[in-house]
DNA sequence: GATGAATGAGCATTCATTCAT
DNA sequence: CATGAATGAATGCTCATTCAT
């Protein structure tokens, strides 16, 4: 059943990512939501707290998408598509959402920036410490593995902006596989 | 010599980097500046052109700090590392400029926001007009040019964090042989 | 039977002498009531009217308290003492209600005030015809009736304020004897 | 010099005493002072703390007016007429100031509810211990100092209203006179 | 040119009141 | 009768911009 409170996430994501947290106002969002003003604060304290519940909510979601421990047989390459895939998938399939995730990190509150850098590091942690582990297990070569993750990790935020800002309807799948080929063979021609 | 004009630039890049462009108060820039607030309004005539002549002037410095246009003679595997070293470079003498430019892309205004992507993409077209050349001279092997620009740019743009935010001091040259490096060559091991 | 109505009446002294008439919200006095804030609207047609219900209850049942009008065979020492020690009862009993009705008159409503303000010209106006009659029949000297009852008016007005605020645990019959005695006969020594 | 800070206090004590605290809006007073609504805002942080100043100001110029300090050497009789003939003036010449003070104790702040309830025991005090001295010094006779002090303060109160309220003109020193007798001698025929 | 006092449009938030259940 | 979710009018406060000096 959708709730109340989901029609006003919803609406809060649809006109969070159109204006950005600044230019969005909460009547905005009660239109958008087809209620009154006053309902929004029923179900969330201030506009920041919406906004916070928005990202709580969609990065929960994104990790979903994007996560691979219940497969944990699996090589470093397979990871990396799977990762890549589900970004893909993310990306199409909430497109507003992604766009307040991945491109309007605007300085909105300290409290909540400090807080999706932190996520965003930890996530990155798992992502390294995994490379780290395929480089000893001999999967991959002697690589910074700092640098291997922010390229991957750039890679993907990159991508975001074609798909929804120009609406890129690439299969995920194969381009994910695509991707990951580069990231694993490189770009020159193989000897 | 610094003009008047230079004083609030630089007075505009500090504090629009330091909190944002919604909270940056023209009354904070005028202070930083050590002039009157009016006077602000003698050199630009509101807060949105200010911030687009910071936004253009950064772009200008940057493009010299990763152009490799006058050494035509080169090849790709050296200008992906020339613009990655001028990236770096860029970052780490500019922190609060890169900030403005490769971070806080909120919705300020439509305008800025499409002019700013225009130009994004504009860079974008000449370094794929590139690989497509070097994939076509044999250089490279046949990848999909767009994929590789996006990536080469998502890198890049995912370098600045570490720099800015944890201060780290990497030698620029040596590291922008092994992001290099990275993406001509892979992480897998050379059979 | 304690009424529902009369529970919201309860409920309304406490809450509208604890936080006064503004800060007091409806929700607050229909939890006090254990009732629902739809239900308030049952009984009363406004937050204001409830207020003004709250007034008039507690100045019928202020009046009662300091009535000597079935006692008409009483000399004006008697009577000063019975209206000074019904005052004193009322606000050791009534210590929320009093406060509503001696403490926060702050502007509410024009009409309420104006009201408000009639009573009390019409509870003085009987307490100076009996200063006057006292006066004629030479009971009292020659004062002022209307500074006179102002005089035990602002008495009785003041000596709420150490009841209610600081749990002031007079015997009311003999304090209400010290200040007729004091209204009676003045602080110098009597020669 | 009338400053604009100042014309801003007279307006603010118009609006305030007209309309109370919570019915005053700044735009009011902002057009009672012929000035912007955030012109307010450069000499006041907030609409509590201009009505803070107001009734800082207000009591400071009230002690000056019922203040006996100077003339030491006063007897109680005297400092009684000076004090309510001060009181009478200043409420004659600052009736909205006066109604502000003395009528509209509404709860709008806890802090300064304290703050004022304070300042009115302490002044009390001082009264308190005249009093007690007088007595001991033969002066007065044997009476309740306290409840002496509440009779003052209450006669004292409660002359506010038929001034302000009624437009009562009645003379001041000759007035205290009266009240002053009625204190000292009480309301009774000499024998 | 330079200034900063003055301005008022703009917006988040509160809460008395309504009404469908 | 009773309820409480929904509402929107009302208002304090911010800050980009103006303009008299």
């Amino acid at each position: 059943m959708v709730t109340k409170r989901d029609m006003i996430l919803e609406a809060g994501i649809k006109v969070f990512s159109q204006k950005g947290y600044h230019h969005a106002k909460m009547e905005d969002i009660a239109v958008a939501a087809g209620i009154g003003k006053g309902t929004i604060y029923e179900y969330f304290s201030s506009k920041l707290q919406l906004f916070q519940e928005i990202m709580e909510a969609g990065l929960r979601q994104y990790q979903e998408s994007v996560s691979t421990e219940k497969i944990s047989q699996m090589g470093i390459a397979e990871r990396i598509q799977k990762i890549t895939a589900g970004h893909f998938y993310f990306c199409q399939n909430y497109k507003e959402l992604s766009r307040i995730l991945f491109w309007d990190t605007d300085i909105i509150d300290d409290e909540l920036k400090d807080w999706f850098y932190n996520k965003r590091k930890e996530k990155e942690g798992v992502l390294e410490d995994l490379i780290r582990e395929s480089i000893r297990s001999g999967e991959l070569r002697e690589v910074d593995a700092k640098l291997v993750t922010l390229m991957i990790g750039g890679i993907l935020g990159q991508i975001w902006m074609p798909i929804v800002l120009e609406g890129w309807e690439a299969e995920a799948e194969s381009t994910a596989w695509q991707i990951t080929d580069l990231i694993m063979n490189g770009i020159v021609p193989s000897t």
